[in-house]
DNA sequence: AAGCCTAGCAACCGCATGTAT
DNA sequence: CATACATGCGGTTGCTAGGCT
């Protein structure tokens, strides 16, 4: 399928280039300016981050864009017979929790696996049900499944608190703060380099529009999705492979 | 070859929840 | 405590590609 048609439901395919209508499909190139800048800064905002990126999308397109498409740790490509399984199985512990599921499954999204989930694997619950017809309802815990023991199962409270707002910021950010995205392979000094130094983006970033740095290659940073970590000279950075998180060196 | 049908998937929408003021 | 705002979630829509007739 070609990844990045211009269509519109209203004016008809191709009509009116995404990036001015901001809405519809998303452009090859919308996509590397919102990946370049949240892989730079971080999202920190997202009602505001597409004013800064340049991006004529509004910040639930935005969001939903890099959750479900663009984050570096994210799996493409088709199911493997163990995570059906595990999908049948949550669906029968969770019913439509999607995003309870996902977090079950590295990789995949919520989006993702409900999408998988209305195409194909319904019916083969359906299937399975007309052979063992003592079915339980979505949202029936059996007490087999009662306790998660899944070995990636990882709460909010596996991890360290999100950082405090600051006393000179005024934007409040529940997940990262001006944060250089990192995975392994990207944590490597050139890499921070190529992205110029951590103790002062602050202040163009607050006040001029992002415009996509080519001057770095992104396959590199995007090859990896191995948990990272690095420091910067005032936060320390980590990335759990799905969250990126920081927080002040004191903390250490 | 052309038209129809359908599966798969990206994206949108509205509501719920969490957090800051 | 009330309100506003930001984010997350689940349901739904609509387009494309590919198979079928």
């Amino acid at each position: 399928m070609n990844s990045h048609p211009i269509r519109t439901p209203t004016f008809g395919f191709q009509t009116m280039p995404a990036v001015i209508r901001g809405t519809g499909a998303w452009s090859k190139e919308e996509d590397d300016k919102l990946k370049a800048y949240i892989q730079r800064y971080g999202h920190w905002n997202w009602r505001q981050l597409p004013k800064f990126a340049g991006l004529s999308r509004c910040g639930k397109s935005c969001r939903l864009r890099w959750m479900n498409y663009l984050r570096p740790d994210l799996k493409h490509g088709s199911y493997s017979k163990q995570e059906e399984d595990l999908i049948l199985k949550l669906y029968d512990e969770l019913g439509t929790k999607w995003s309870a599921m996902a977090e079950k499954l590295p990789g995949r999204t919520d989006n993702e696996i409900k999408n998988y989930w209305h195409s194909y694997l319904k019916k083969r619950a359906k299937s399975n049900a007309k052979q063992t017809p003592a079915v339980r309802q979505p949202n029936e815990i059996s007490p087999e499944n009662a306790v998660s023991d899944s070995p990636v199962e990882q709460t909010s409270e596996n991890y360290p608190l999100p950082p405090e707002q600051t006393s000179s910021g005024s934007v409040s950010s529940t997940y990262c703060d001006y944060a250089v995205f990192s995975g392994v392979n990207w944590a490597t000094e050139e890499s921070i380099d190529s992205f110029g130094s951590f103790s002062q983006p602050v202040e163009n970033f607050w006040t001029e529009p992002f415009s996509v740095d080519t001057s770095f290659d992104q396959s590199n940073f995007l090859s990896s999705s191995v948990e990272g970590e690095f420091m910067s000279s005032h936060y320390y950075y980590y990335y759990d492979g799905s969250e990126l998180f920081n927080q002040p060196m004191q903390e250490f």
